[in-house]
DNA sequence: ATCTCCCGCCATATG
DNA sequence: CATATGGCGGGAGAT
């Protein structure tokens, strides 16, 4: 193909158009780039504005620029108006013609000047594009940038070919909302972990990194489209859009912002973010010209976001140098939920109707009146819900063992990680179902949560095929879904709360993790500490900000290693993840450790265990190291089971009996890895929950996932409430047997800690750099990085997962944490 | 040199 | 088929 060269910069300024309206000269053959005497659009307010605020002073002029924009761009630009008429002449010579003239965040500017924030019924508006095109002057090409970010926001809808809606901000709150949901279910956060570990980690083994990298983030995960967020009023399209087409820019766009909501300092750098999408989307490798391809697309969103005032470009200054990235400034997101009503008609085809939508939204279904079809056809969530619904259902019926695939469901998107992962059915406990405020939400959250069950190619094996469990949860907050089946004594349950529910804390700091005591005790938690552990700064005022990412510690555990290779081996052999094998490792190390049933929590998510089913293992006792036993065992009960909702008030002072909170380790209760498999299956079979106990396995993601947040070595004295005193994380034991359970339940452990580990992953690695095993490299490394974490000595090598572990076991004893603080610098522009 | 990111070819989708 | 959309990546300004 001939390749097009980016016109040089004559072209640009002097194209017809420019050349139309100036009043002198500049001819037709401009110079290309002329520098100083750049034409200047004068038909363009903005541009005019630039001008004079260039011809002032460049300082001035940029930043006239950029706040102005963003104010309230109308009246300037009329007052640049004004202006401009006078200066046209001269200026056009020196205003600065060029690109920056042609931006689309100006361009976006000038497009949403158009048109009212908050049209009200009787403005709606209709854009036409090719109105639009003319009177900005613009390509059309560089319209659809616009409009395909708007859209994804929900600010306009397309109604047919060149037609779109415009609904302005309205929508803007659901939307958000809706999209942190997203981002959380998607587990952004721990993605985001998982990648600055990366980063820092990288330098060496850049082979082998990559083949984890590979296998870890994109991994498994086939399917994991995520479908476009829509609304369940405001939704889509008309037309064209549903189909696959969708495919980028405006999912892409989507994702981005999902990204802001769900990171604690509301900051992403570009780097991070592209590399997240790429990840979701393909497989593709870490290309490089993918990922400048993606860099790119996010420049472009980020320049029509920063139009809309809901991001602002600045810089984070890290050890390895200065990035770009942008911060969040638009509203906050309440973690709350009622979006779920829209979910109501689950089992219907019904689309969802905008009734749940406040009037504003209206205004969109009105649009989208009955016509037929256009309206809601594909997209509509609920249709897509229901269809996930159903489809589980058919499969947990009549296939029991069968892995399912995934249906996706609209709200959910698909992580990262492969299915798995994400999409481990919950079990939900009869009586919480019956609690549950909403059928709807229930089976939301079955749907989202459970189709997929156990699709790991080699893992699945259903361990324990028959188990019937309960089927879905109903999770009341957004956040967490989890949702704990109790076992059949139902004494148990765990709760979580999501963070961003209680006021408090805004951050949540994963610091803490909670164990469960022994029945009696409680503590009460409150996640509030965060920030001390992030030590985030931020200085708004201008330039440099220094934040802690909070993300970045991810906390991670190590320690240990463990070793149990048959069982490990086999899980690699399965899956290409290495670091999958590590953390499961880790996680039976731990397990096996502590023998028992540990839970975590990120600060923010109580689940309170009380008790276990069978008190077989003591489980309930808590960390007890003992541990190995409970590999042992044959049945697990596990600990946590039931769930219980709590609002949000409710946690916030809530005070948890018998738990404990404990710093980084991550336990799982064997019990609950146990039960992890059948989940899998259960969820999938039976549609009669009743009877296994089964943790619900998302629940065990989640609180992995979490995880990742805590920062390690973290240790809360029983007390009960969280300050965190880093103390060495004294989990490390671990034990290693590796051999001793049976095959199935080998299996199943596997399974169920891959499950939950993929998550972590990306954290433990970080937290565990290679370090004991091989010696190599690690001097450096340790410190660039780690400054704040505690090493421990088991940790498996960079990056492999691999089994290495075996000595680790012992040496982990007093494993020390890497606790990634770093701080980051940010300027902005 | 790096960061931004505009431009417009061309594959697809839509009508 | 003609258009409308929009993915994509070269390579030019801005720094």
């Amino acid at each position: 193909r001939n390749v097009l060269k980016t016109p040089l910069k004559q072209a640009a300024t002097s194209p017809l158009v420019l050349t139309g309206r100036q009043p002198d000269c500049q001819p037709l053959t401009t110079p290309p780039k002329p520098k100083e005497t750049p034409p200047a659009d004068p038909w363009t307010p903005t541009s005019n504005l630039k001008m004079l605020i260039s011809a002032a002073s460049p300082e001035i002029r940029s930043r006239e620029q950029s706040k102005q924009l963003s104010n309230s761009s109308t009246e300037v630009l009329q007052a640049k108006h004004c202006l401009q008429e006078h200066l046209l002449e001269d200026e056009y010579e020196k205003s600065q013609p060029s690109r920056k003239e042609k931006s689309l965040g100006l361009l976006c500017h000038k497009f949403l000047a158009r048109y009212p924030d908050y049209p009200s019924a009787a403005q709606k508006s209709y854009i036409c594009l090719d109105e639009v095109t003319e009177e900005l002057h613009v390509e059309r090409r560089r319209i659809y940038d616009i409009v395909n970010v708007l859209e994804s926001l929900h600010m306009v809808s397309r109604l047919a070919r060149n037609r779109y809606i415009w609904h302005g901000r309205h929508n803007l709150p659901q939307t958000l909302q809706a999209l942190k949901k997203v981002g959380e279910e998607n587990k952004y956060i721990q993605q985001i972990q998982m990648i600055k570990k990366r980063e820092y980690e990288h330098e060496f083994d850049p082979d082998g990194e990559r083949k984890e990298e590979m296998a870890s983030s994109l991994g498994s995960s086939e399917q994991s489209e995520m479908p476009f967020v829509e609304l369940p009023g405001v939704e889509f399209r008309a037309a064209s859009v549903n189909g696959r087409k969708y495919k980028s820019l405006r999912v892409m766009s989507q994702k981005f912002v999902m990204l802001f909501l769900v990171s604690t300092p509301q900051i992403v750098s570009l780097e991070v973010a592209a590399k997240i999408l790429i990840g979701e989307d393909q497989l593709e490798d870490l290309d490089k010209s993918k990922f400048k391809t993606k860099i790119r697309r996010l420049y472009d969103i980020a320049n029509v976001l920063s139009s809309l005032k809901l991001i602002k470009k600045v810089h984070v200054t890290e050890e390895r140098g200065r990035k770009p990235a942008f911060k969040w400034t638009g509203p906050e997101v309440l973690p709350n939920i009622q979006d779920t009503k829209l979910e109501a008609t689950s089992t219907t085809c019904s689309p969802p109707i905008s009734e749940s939508i406040p009037s504003k939204e209206h205004c969109s279904k009105n649009l989208f009146p009955s016509k037929g079809k256009q309206n809601f056809t594909r997209h509509s969530s609920l249709i897509k819900l229901v269809k996930s619904i159903e489809n589980d259902r058919r499969k947990i019926q009549s296939a029991p063992a069968s892995p399912v695939k995934i249906s996706t469901s609209t709200y959910q998107s698909l992580p990262v990680f492969p299915s798995t992962i994400t999409q481990l059915p919950a079990i939900a406990k009869p009586q919480l179902e019956g609690q549950s405020k909403t059928a709807e939400e229930t089976q939301m959250k079955c749907a989202l949560s459970s189709p997929e069950a156990a699709p790991r190619p080699e893992a699945n094996q259903p361990a324990v095929p028959s188990q019937p469990l309960g089927v879905c949860p109903a999770s009341h907050s957004s956040a967490s879904p989890v949702i704990l089946p109790h076992p059949h004594s139902g004494v148990s349950y765990a709760i979580y709360l999501h963070p961003s529910q209680a006021h408090t804390v805004t951050t949540y700091s994963p610091g803490f993790m909670l164990q469960p005591l022994p029945c009696g005790n409680v503590t009460g938690i409150k996640s509030s500490n965060s920030k001390v552990l992030n030590g985030i700064t931020t200085e708004e005022g201008d330039n440099q900000i220094t934040v802690a990412e909070p993300t970045k510690p991810l906390a991670a555990e190590e320690r240990p290693a463990m070793k149990s290779e048959t069982s490990s081996q086999r899980c690699l052999k399965r899956s290409q993840a290495l670091q999958e094998n590590n953390l499961i490792k880790r996680h039976r190390s731990d397990e096996e450790s502590l023998g028992t049933s540990l839970t975590f929590f990120p600060s923010g998510y109580l689940i309170p265990l009380t008790h276990c089913t069978h008190g077989n293992k003591t489980e309930c006792s808590n960390k007890e190291k003992a541990g190995l036993c409970s590999l042992q065992h044959p049945t697990y009960n596990s600990p946590i089971t039931g769930v219980i909702p709590m609002t949000a008030p409710e946690l916030k002072t809530v005070n948890i009996p018998a738990l404990h909170i404990t710093p980084l380790n991550i336990m799982l209760s064997p019990n609950s890895i146990a039960a992890a498999p059948v989940l899998s299956n259960s969820c999938l079979n039976s549609s009669n929950a009743s009877s296994a106990p089964n943790p619900s396995s998302s629940a065990l993601n989640f609180m992995l996932q979490h995880i990742g947040l805590i920062p390690a070595g973290v240790q809360v004295p029983a007390n009960p409430v969280l300050q965190h005193v880093p103390v060495s994380s004294q989990a490390e034991n671990i034990s290693q047997n590796s051999g001793n359970t049976n095959v199935q339940e080998g299996k199943v452990r596997t399974n169920i800690l891959h499950l939950s580990c993929r998550g972590l992953r990306g954290d433990y690695r970080a937290a565990i750099p290679s370090q004991q095993p091989s010696a190599p490299k690690e001097p450096q490394e340790p410190q660039a990085v780690t400054e704040n974490f505690f090493r421990t000595p088991g940790g498996p090598n960079s990056g492999s997962l691999l089994p290495a572990n075996s000595d680790g076991a012992e040496k982990t004893s007093q494993g020390t944490l890497y606790i990634p603080q770093r701080k980051l610098e940010v300027s902005e522009d």
